[in-house]
DNA sequence: ACCTGAACACCGTTCAAGT
DNA sequence: ACCTGAACACCGTTCAAGT
């Protein structure tokens, strides 16, 4: 990439990340390419979807959360690695509002650029409930996509200034759930 | 209301039944204006915000919904009644896509038009799970907001292709949630 | 009393023209 | 190779002008 190239791509980055914390997921791109003294065009060139530039923000937290998964596998116990990952996905949903809309489309779309990303996560998260599940430490009716589903779930809630006062305990009751039976 | 007012008026609530429906809470209200053959400021005069276009699609649901809980108050076993109508709210979730955000939006909003009917729907989830709580049969760490909390975030579930094939697995799980203890 | 649609200020997305 | 911003097709909302 060429030097100003890159320049223009770190500033936009830097914007973005700045204006989706402040107006979430659907905040306005042609505000970041302004904010960012960059033409809206070269916003398009860099990040050719809403998607590529949520991937781009992302992709470390995300990948962070994988690599979260695979350390509890091997250190703690199956139900305690189960809800602390569970409760870790669902701090990461904090940074950013409405993004986990964007996540269950991707899911669902294979051409999304946060595909992988959300097909990982949900992966991992899968492996930890089979691992528990394998010592029937977690219910045996659920697997990854309902995991996905219920971080999602109480995302939502959290975005939600009439229920985020409650998402802690919400989050709480519903991981016991999860060990149930 | 005149003849002609009246006219405009119910042509528009079928409209906008028939976009909601399609297109989801956020559906365009221009679009909306233009298949019911009526003039823009039509729309903005007899609904002045979509929450009062809104408010008219769904009073009655939520009033009926407010008063299926009354009569489960009266007839079933509290535990039952209880899940009964938590089933219920999440099935009228249904009719229309991403409504509950809406609805989340104006238990905040004291000049919402959907304030009073949300506020009743909590008020009537919060005296059945009161009754479950008094006989024991419902944990005790949870409110009518967290009812109403727990409904919605099922309701942005089924909202999401990814996830709407297990809402009502992830229904049953929670509903049984709320009556341990 | 009610209706209409132009006007304004915003979007997302594309693409011809520039360096 | 990369950047720019006008152009297009949409919004939501308001309001002067009409009947």
């Amino acid at each position: 990439m060429r030097a100003d190239a890159k320049k223009n791509y770190d500033r936009l980055l830097a914007t973005a990340r700045e204006a989706i914390a402040e107006h979430g997921a659907d905040a306005s791109l042609r505000d970041i390419a302004r904010r960012a003294n960059v033409g809206l065009g070269t916003l398009y060139r860099h990040f050719p979807t809403r998607e590529a530039l949520l991937e781009a923000l992302l992709r470390a937290n995300l990948d962070e959360l994988t690599r979260q998964a695979e350390r509890l596998e091997t250190s703690d116990a199956p139900d305690v690695a189960l809800t602390s990952w569970f409760r870790a996905g669902l701090a990461f949903t904090r940074t950013y509002g409405g993004v986990v809309s964007l996540m269950a489309a991707a899911l669902e779309d294979p051409d999304s650029a946060l595909h992988k990303s959300c097909t990982d996560v949900r992966s991992a998260g899968a492996r930890l409930l089979q691992r528990a599940q394998a010592k029937g430490l977690a219910r045996a009716d659920i697997d990854g996509t309902d995991l996905f589903a219920l971080m999602g779930a109480l995302a939502w809630v959290g975005d939600q200034p009439a229920f985020s006062r409650r998402v802690d305990h919400l989050a709480e009751i519903i991981a016991n759930a999860l060990l149930e039976r």
